[in-house]
DNA sequence: GCTCTGGAATTACTG
DNA sequence: TTCAGTAATTCCAGA
């Protein structure tokens, strides 16, 4: 199996564990097999995810990005346990595969962004054509490879390109994630394209020539001023013909959007920032926030028309893919990137904003006068600045001074969905954020670092590591919404200094997005904390009407903070980990007023309901109410029921409520639903999720396996675990496609699954689906497994996370693992945690729940099981038989695996089965679960 | 004098 | 098109 394993895939992953491994090689393999797509041959990295699916699946340490400094971000995949990582260097890193690449050559992840997405502007096709080229993917992924600069090696950091260069490079790096933009966006991360800044290896002077757009502003890196014009050019590309006002969107801007208070004052200020120059002509503002934060939002540029139009054309050269991504950038980034606004706002703050550069001088550029185009120039400062050994934070003794060894252009782009854990290591949030902390705008001043909920800081621990080299952990803020986890368009890290503050800390851009660089010190066991991050807010006008950003800034106040760290191998290779913090609300109403579910006793219970819950969280009336809801694919109400409040016990924070029956009292298999806690109108938390089990017991079918057992085990605990709606941490692994689940799965299986609304089951589907056992889930929908099942079927298993419903918990036969996953699903918190990480390697969030205590920090311990452990080939292979066989989707299986509360539930008996399902579905039908496709499965 | 916070006024946006 | 309510943004003021 490994073999054919290896083949496929890059050609080494070694699975430490044996039969375990070998059983998930299996499965993988046999995945593999169904998946072909044309992308396999195209790429080698298709494989990779095929096979890293089912990896990720089992741990989410499983797979683990490694890359080659040099060579492009290739990534090996290899399971928590493993000792042995894969040295290929070609191996196109399933890990790193952009989103919007799919396996399947089907669309790509869906999510993205919220809204809108611009995959569609890519096609897969372009990017699966470059099939030809292992090495090269469309959109030059591969052509990073190609591109790497030959010194490469030596990571350099912006700092030290010259400032031409450096300008050249933020153009290229566009930051539009790679998935959103559709494509594979090295320039995202700077990290990533070796090229990306081109500007930072003379040799890199090619770069220049890429950025045909940026040209200009390539051309005059530093100038900012100059750029401008050049900048404008570009930035009329990109841009509506329409005044690069800050705010195109809304006229009112001139106003002063939003900003009401003052209005005077804000309006002066957007005025100033119309008059003053047009969004993307302001070139210069000299005292640009030495924050880069406003201009970035990562998602800018990608969609680029330019950006399409270059990549494909040269999709085989990467230099020319390496120009194509100055040029983004230069369009993008010199021109959208930065808001208007912001702009304006640095301006005026500009003068303090020199005053809170450290030493170190990172924020502003010497020059102090960076302009946002040359917010590249101005990179290139920091990174000076950087090189010379940028901050220096006397208190700590930890000296950024350092060169950052894990710095190289194959970094990963910071919308890739990475592991908490990989082979040893294991990134953890020991302490989460609180859920509510209040962003500051550039025009005000900053609102102090996020705090713990104990009142402390954030803390975070690396585990695993011996080395004595000191890492950097990087910060950055993250979407938590329920697509996968990328760069939060509307919010930057901000860094807070001060004598409070006692953690040394540097600011960094990388693609649009600011990153806080933090020491992990050997000498602190590798923990941090995080007492020096606050959160910037940018104005919702600034960014939305950068090009190519899909994301609406209006009612996205939640992040998450997203935690990194790159480790180098002494095989050359780097391991990245990331986790991500539970939601944080940013806004000032939303923590003031709206209800917040952090924890909730149970997340399921039989239809007869009758329970009480115990809710956790914050701002809780006594007029607040709890309704239970249940929502077809198509959103529509199926069903709606306020649930009994216990008046007396209610307080702000804790709620108990008695669990309302299920619409229908007969349901054979689990059905989701969602409630939420309501304090009014328009005062609603976030919904959460809550399964219905079958009333009595014998449910489901599944898998004629033995293991089984376990997993109907597991499936019973109940627990109180924190529950987020919100989606999970992307998978790590980039789905097959994702939006195969979550497209075909929905139909297939409206019912139920619809009942999550706010988290789209497929949310972060993605990467889900690879496993295995979410293959088979997704199978209805997808391709290979064209004979969906019945919508009705597919009840997810309970916990999962809101944002990824059970794709990412195949019924694992492993009890504990299962069990982990029932409790931890629940809970984003445990989502990260190491040992819950187990079924959900996919999910890179920690939770605090994932405190070492709880998850050993070994790696080993939770991490081990991955997802090849959990899944025997044969319980994949029966699934998928049985599904096949029975005719019932696949995704049944998962049900039949987590209906938690019964640990008797399970029954294997096969025929019957399709009997069960039948009526089931009949049932179903009769209900009117019309909107919902249903299928038998006869 | 500055930073951090909480609160609230004002304006933009949505339905 | 107008209006009311909600959300966003900016200010103010106190600790």
């Amino acid at each position: 199996m490994q073999d054919t394993f290896c083949l496929s895939v890059t050609s080494k992953f070694s699975f430490g564990a044996a039969t375990g491994k070998e059983r998930g090689l299996q499965l993988l393999t046999s995945l593999a097999a169904d998946m072909k797509s044309a992308e396999e041959d195209a790429y080698s990295y298709t494989p990779n995810v095929s096979l890293s699916l089912p990896l990720g699946m089992g741990s989410p340490c499983l797979a683990t990005q490694y890359h080659t400094l040099q060579s492009s971000p290739v990534i090996s995949v290899s399971s928590c346990h493993q000792t042995g990582y894969s040295s290929d260097n070609h191996a196109a890193s399933g890990y790193y595969l952009p989103h919007s690449l799919r396996p399947n050559g089907a669309p790509a992840l869906e999510s993205p962004r919220i809204e809108i997405t611009a995959y569609s502007q890519y096609p897969e096709d372009e990017v699966e054509e470059s099939s030809s080229d292992d090495h090269i993917i469309k959109r030059g992924v591969n052509s990073i490879v190609t591109l790497t600069l030959p010194n490469a090696e030596g990571y350099r950091d912006p700092s030290c390109l010259s400032p031409a260069s450096s300008i050249s490079s933020r153009s290229c790096n566009s930051e539009a994630s790679s998935y959103e933009s559709g494509f594979y966006n090295y320039d995202n991360s700077p990290q990533n394209s070796p090229w990306q800044s081109p500007c930072v290896s003379p040799r890199g002077s090619s770069m220049l020539l890429s950025c045909p757009h940026a040209s200009g502003p390539a051309g005059s890196p530093h100038n900012s001023p100059s750029t401008s014009p050049q900048i404008g050019a570009v930035a009329e590309e990109g841009w509506p013909a329409q005044p690069r006002g800050s705010r195109p969107n809304s006229p009112s801007y001139s106003g002063g959007g939003g900003g009401g208070g003052g209005s005077g004052g804000s309006m002066g200020k957007r005025k100033y920032s119309f008059n003053g120059t047009s969004y993307h002509q302001t070139p210069c503002s000299p005292n640009q926030s030495p924050t880069p934060s406003p201009h970035g939002s990562p998602r800018v540029s990608v969609t680029d028309d330019n950006w399409l139009a270059n990549t494909n054309q040269y999709t085989n050269s990467a230099i020319v893919a390496a120009i194509n991504a100055l040029t983004t950038d230069g369009v993008v980034d010199m021109g959208e990137g930065i808001p208007v606004k912001t702009r304006k706002t640095m301006l005026d703050h500009s003068a303090s904003m020199s005053l809170k550069v450290e030493p170190g001088g990172e924020e502003l550029g010497p020059d102090g006068e960076l302009c946002h185009e040359d917010y590249p120039s101005r990179l290139a400062l920091k990174k000076e600045s950087y090189c010379g050994g940028f901050l220096d934070v006397p208190q700590h003794p930890y000296s950024w001074s350092k060169p950052k060894p894990y710095l190289s252009p194959s970094l990963p782009a910071l919308d890739w969905q990475l592991p908490s854990c990989s082979g040893p290591y294991n990134l953890q949030i020991e302490v989460q954020p609180k859920s509510h902390h209040r962003a500051h705008y550039e025009t005000e001043g900053s609102r102090g670092a996020v705090k713990a909920l104990s009142g402390g800081h954030p803390v975070v621990q690396l585990y695993g590591y011996m080395e004595s080299e000191p890492l950097t952990l990087q910060l950055f803020i993250g979407t938590a919404d329920d697509r996968l986890l990328r760069p939060h368009a509307f919010y930057q890290v901000h860094r807070i200094t001060g004598k409070t503050v006692s953690t040394a800390s540097h600011e960094v851009m990388q693609s649009n997005t600011k990153i806080l660089e933090i020491p992990l010190l050997p000498e602190n066991n590798m923990r941090a904390i995080i007492d020096c991050a606050g959160i910037l807010k940018l104005r919702n006008s600034d960014i939305e009407l950068r090009k190519g950003e899909t994301d609406i800034g209006r009612k996205n106040t939640r992040v998450r903070l997203v935690f990194r760290v790159h480790i180098n191998q002494p095989n050359g290779r780097t391991v990245s980990l990331q986790a991500a913090s539970n939601p944080i609300e940013c806004s000032q109403r939303s923590a003031q007023e709206l209800p917040l579910v952090e924890k909730q006793s149970m997340d399921s219970c039989p239809a007869t309901g009758g329970k009480m819950i115990l809710l956790n969280g914050l701002n809780f009336l006594p007029e607040s109410k709890v309704v239970f809801v249940e929502k077809a694919q198509d959103g529509h109400h199926l069903w709606e029921t306020e649930a009994k409040v216990d008046k007396d016990s209610i307080k702000s924070n804790a709620l108990v409520v008695e669990i309302p029956p299920y619409r229908n009292q007969r349901i054979s298999s689990p059905v989701q639903v969602n409630f939420y806690v309501c304090n009014g109108k328009r005062k609603r938390s976030q919904s959460q999720r809550f399964t219905y089990l079958p009333p009595n017991v014998p449910i489901i079918k599944t898998e004629p396996h033995d293991e089984y057992d376990s997993l109907g085990t597991v499936g019973l605990s109940m627990h109180s675990t924190p529950y987020y709606s919100q989606p999970r941490l992307a998978p790590i692994m980039p789905v097959a496609d994702p939006e195969a689940c979550l497209v075909g799965g929905y139909p297939s299986c409206p019912p139920r699954h619809a009942a999550m609304p706010s988290s789209p089951p497929s949310s972060s589907p993605t990467l889900h689906d690879l496993s295995p056992v979410a293959f088979s889930k997704c199978l209805p929908n997808s391709p290979t497994h064209a004979a969906a099942p019945p919508g009705p079927m597919v009840a997810p298993p309970i916990q999962d996370n809101p944002g990824h419903p059970n794709l990412a918990h195949p019924p694992s036969p492993d009890h504990n693992s299962s069990i982990g996953l029932l409790h931890s699903q629940g809970s984003p918190n445990h989502l990260n945690s190491p040992g819950r990480h187990n079924y959900h390697p996919i999910y890179t969030n920690s939770s605090p729940s994932s405190s070492p205590a709880s998850h050993p920090s070994t790696p080993g311990g939770p991490a081990e099981s991955p997802f090849v452990q959990a899944y025997s080939p044969t319980q994949a292979q029966a699934a998928a038989g049985s599904a096949q066989a029975g005719g019932r989707s696949p995704s049944l299986l998962p049900e039949d695996a987590s209906p938690p509360s019964m640990a008797i539930t399970v029954k294997q008996e096969p025929q019957e089965l399709d009997q069960m399902y039948l009526d089931d579905v009949n049932e179903i039908i009769r209900n009117d679960l019309s909107s919902i496709s249903v299928h038998t499965h006869a």
